[in-house]
DNA sequence: GCCGTCACG
DNA sequence: ACGTACGTGACGGCA
């Protein structure tokens, strides 16, 4: 059987389009050394390796447009009027482009007067004739238009290496017509952004209506009379001459003069030396890496570095040298706090010296050198380095480049943990974690202890050449105090607070499980009797099936899979039978007995005390996170759930615990950069603040009228706000009609303008920038904020409004608590700083220490950072976590 | 491994 | 016409 032939056809302008932005966030890190940008170049290749891959093609072309002015141009000369120009930083990357393709022995193409997209439709139907398939790779989803039996049409999705294929069964699917009528479809609904008209007030939906009652736009005018009366038909008929033209700008021309023979196309495949040449020339290290795989070992992917003996005579060697060391100490296993030291390893950047015997870390100069602050050292992950030297008795200091603190610093997506990711952010490759260990079962330290070393000697070698570019990074972003003052010094508390762990009483949980067992049990059984049989009330799948069918309860939302069952749901169906209020508190015990009774116990460590691990380096807006277990969402709003709090206890009788927490601390940081002066003034002034917002926004005279029921309102306005507001998820939130949370919004904006201000600028300054700020610098890139997608736009849209605002409320305590350590430190104090919840702080203290801390904490909380309005704090202790609130 | 659900700020 | 509050982690069920 002779394999059939295959034409690839790609859309140069619209894929290297989506290969710039979906890189927009690292286009500085990709320069080469002419200073030429080349971070399309490169996610276009990225994506061309895995297309050929993928197709295996026997002939391509890679289409551009020629220039601004086509035979559209001509028909309407508004057509893409509106489109940004493109980017400088992407415009120097086209001719490149071009060359790459050369080199890979693709052919390019572009024809006067005519679109990429006329190029590729011309050819695919040549391409047909000669019975040949097609492939078609474009980034815009009119293409679609082209899909016959013989040709797919892939359109990117989310950045450049996905792709979404469209077949007409995939077309019909999709938007239940034919690849013709798609053009039918254009034409009735218009296109914003190539800038020309439909008919008015048709969009996808109504236009899909008209072409399956109808067909073609030909057809819908031929009876456009016989309509009965209505708006959509005036408009039909007062639009039809924009309809018309606007179906032949959507038609692709399938006849074009291009003068190309399929026999021109024959792929030939890279022309090895110059494509080396070129990689070298745009620093393309893991491309250059990539092709040498390809003929070699993989085994031999590695670049072997010499790695000596860590012995007494290195030890001697490092601890009396001046220069700075990069030190990797390498731990084994899912959990840090208990996992094994597999490997050390130290380098001066020209020797590395390593070893798997863990024992040198009784080595007295060692341990004495790793504790020296004056003895400067560079790593990845300091926080997890401290608490693994720790179990060994070691203490380390002197760390002045933390990799993945810095990386996350440049950019919050580089969140993996992992050094081979960042690495190969970096153009450099090296092995993941999970890459050099194996994963699930064959996850397994390598037998050869060379092979190991080696490893680390590489990651030491990664952290090494990328400092001087990352910390230069830091710079140009204006994070560097951010590092340095903030980040790297947390991350020595958080290794402390993890270490010191929170204790927690076994026996107490064990005895609620008891309790919570036999609860569970009994309504269990009512339930089954309610129902009229058994099933598992914890799969929403089979409770779906009682509530909804056997007990016919009304179906009041669906979710992808089914019936839904959430609290919401629920909440409204409980009137109408007994079943409903009994799966709530079933499902209400059940979570707390499963996730914290019994979960946490699993995590009580020996010394009776539970170490979690925050996460520095993963949230987009700056937070911690916790895991193993998440000691940040322990239940304190309903009362069963809270009755947890009570076994964790101080280490010492006689000792309390001791919190403080930020009063609206969100809310402070938006009157803060809003600037409002009405919301400033109610923080100043030291009001009630959601009374005050009720008073403003339903125009009362003073808060004395405000009653429960505004202030309920209005403070989930509040919050609304803060999240970036809409109108229905507030009229979800507080059970009004969207007119009515409308007006809750329209009348906050009239009474805290410097708010609204703050809204609209912000979104405009993501727009223009690409990323959003906090107070201290934090960044978050949002590239969504440019989607042609509503939702993905208005959700990046409502992250620009919300990142600044918890990103600064983060940065505040962050502060506070490195502050915090120093203050207890100063004092003498015993106390310890335990736990971090976002806005507050958990401490252990002797009886003896609380009314100090009571003065002493608020005050170093309140002095973190200096805002317009004051920061205000409220403390709590007791013998429990129950009672410290 | 993903989904629905629910705990926290 | 679109389908929404922002940020997290862990559990049980189910493919």
């Amino acid at each position: 059987m002779t394999q059939n032939k295959k034409l690839l056809l790609i859309d140069g302008n619209s894929v290297s389009f989506r290969a710039f932005f979906a890189m927009h966030n690292v286009l500085d890190k990709f320069v080469n050394g002419d200073g030429i940008h080349t971070n399309a170049l490169y996610a276009f290749n990225n994506m061309l390796d895995l297309i050929l891959k993928d197709e295996k093609p026997t002939h391509t072309l890679v289409a551009f447009d020629a220039g601004k002015t086509t035979f559209r141009t001509e028909m309407f000369k508004e057509y893409k009027g509106t489109r940004a120009k493109t980017p400088p930083e992407l415009m120097e990357q086209l001719p490149l482009i071009q060359d790459l393709l050369n080199y890979r022995g693709i052919k390019t193409y572009q024809l006067p007067n005519y679109e990429a997209d006329d190029i590729i439709g011309t050819m695919s139907r040549k391409a047909e004739k000669d019975g040949m398939d097609v492939t078609i790779i474009t980034g815009d989803r009119d293409l679609t238009q082209l899909t016959t039996d013989k040709v797919t049409v892939r359109v990117n999705v989310k950045g450049v290496t996905e792709t979404e294929s469209y077949t007409p069964k995939h077309v019909k699917e999709k938007l239940g017509i034919t690849p013709q009528q798609i053009i039918d479809m254009k034409g009735l609904m218009g296109d914003n952004s190539d800038h020309y008209p439909g008919v008015e007030k048709v969009g996808e939906k109504t236009a899909i209506k008209l072409i399956n009652q109808y067909g073609s736009m030909e057809d819908i005018y031929e009876h456009v009379d016989e309509m009965k009366k209505s708006k959509l038909k005036e408009h039909l008929i007062d639009d039809k001459d924009q309809a018309f033209l606007s179906k032949k700008l959507a038609t692709i021309n399938c006849d074009s003069p291009v003068e190309l023979n399929l026999s021109d196309l024959e792929y030939r495949g890279d022309n090895q030396e110059m494509l080396i040449q070129f990689y070298q020339k745009m620093n393309f290290q893991s491309f250059l890496e990539r092709m040498d795989i390809k003929t070699e070992d993989s085994s031999k992917d590695l670049v072997k570095i010499e790695v000596k003996e860590l012995n007494d005579s290195a030890i001697k060697e490092i601890v009396e040298s001046q220069k700075v060391h990069t030190l990797v100490v390498e731990g084994f296993g899912e959990n840090y706090h208990t996992a094994p030291i597999i490997g050390i390893l130290i380098s001066d950047g020209q020797t590395y010296y390593g070893t798997t015997d863990v024992s040198v870390l009784e080595n007295q100069s060692l341990k004495t050198w790793l504790a020296d602050k004056t003895k400067e050292k560079y790593l990845f992950d300091n926080k997890q380095t401290i608490a693994l030297l720790h179990r060994y008795g070691c203490q380390l200091a002197g760390v002045s480049f933390d990799m993945l603190l810095v990386a996350y610093l440049l950019d919050t997506n580089d969140n993996k943990q992992d050094i081979g990711l960042v690495a190969h952010n970096y153009n450099i490759s090296l092995p993941t974690q999970e890459e050099f260990y194996g994963k699930g079962v064959k996850k397994a330290v390598p037998e050869d202890e060379k092979v190991l070393l080696n490893f680390l000697a590489q990651e030491a070698q990664v952290i090494d050449t990328l400092k001087d570019q990352m910390l230069a990074e830091l710079k140009d972003n204006d994070q560097d105090s951010l590092y340095d003052e903030i980040e790297l010094p947390l991350s020595i508390v958080l290794a402390e607070m993890e270490i010191k762990g929170i204790t927690v009483e076994a026996s107490k949980l064990q005895e609620m499980e008891n309790t919570f067992a036999k609860k569970l049990n009994e309504i269990e059984q009512k339930i089954y009797q309610e129902a009229g049989k058994e099933f598992n009330i914890n799969s929403p799948k089979q409770l779906g099936v009682v509530l909804f069918e056997d007990l016919k309860l009304p179906v009041i939302k669906k979710t992808k899979t089914g019936y839904s069952t959430s609290v919401d749901v629920l909440e409204k169906l409980k009137d109408k039978s007994p079943v409903v209020q009994m799966v709530l508190d079933y499902r209400q015990i059940s979570k707390i007995q499963s996730t914290y009774v019994v979960g946490l116990q699993k995590f009580i460590q020996p010394d009776n005390k539970i170490h979690t691990i925050y996460l520095q380096t993963l949230t987009q807006t700056g937070r911690l996170s916790s895991i193993e277990p998440n000691l940040q969402n322990i239940p304190i709003r309903i009362d069963e759930g809270k009755q947890i709090r009570k076994a964790f206890v101080p280490q010492h009788k006689d000792w309390e615990i001791f919190s403080a927490d930020y009063s609206q601390v969100e809310l402070r940081v938006l009157a803060h950069i809003s600037g409002d002066e009405h919301m400033q003034e109610a923080f100043n002034e030291d009001y009630d603040i959601h009374a005050h917002t009720a008073m403003r926004i339903f125009g009362l005279n003073s808060t004395d009228e405000v009653t429960p029921n505004m202030r309920r309102q209005a403070k989930a306005t509040n919050f609304g706000i803060v999240y970036g507001i809409s109108d229905y998820g507030l009229s979800q939130n507080i059970g009004i009609s969207r007119k009515q949370a409308a007006a809750f919004i329209e009348s906050y904006f009239e009474q805290y303008p410097g708010v609204k201000k703050y809204m609209d600028d912000i979104v405009k300054y993501a727009r223009e920038n690409g990323y959003v700020e906090t107070i201290m610098h934090r960044r978050r890139y949002l590239p969504d904020i440019h989607s042609k997608n509503f939702n993905m736009r208005n959700f990046a849209q409502r992250t620009a409004m919300n990142t600044p605002i918890q990103g600064s409320a983060a940065d505040i305590i962050k502060v506070a608590m490195i502050n915090m350590q120093k203050m207890l430190v100063k004092e003498k104090l015993q106390a310890n700083l335990l736990l971090q919840v976002h806005d507050e702080m958990i401490f252990e203290a002797p009886a003896t220490e609380i009314a100090t801390l009571e003065k002493l904490v608020p005050s170093v909380m309140d002095s973190a950072v200096k805002l317009d309005v004051p920061l205000k704090v409220e403390t709590a202790h007791g013998k429990t976590w129950y009672e410290a609130k």
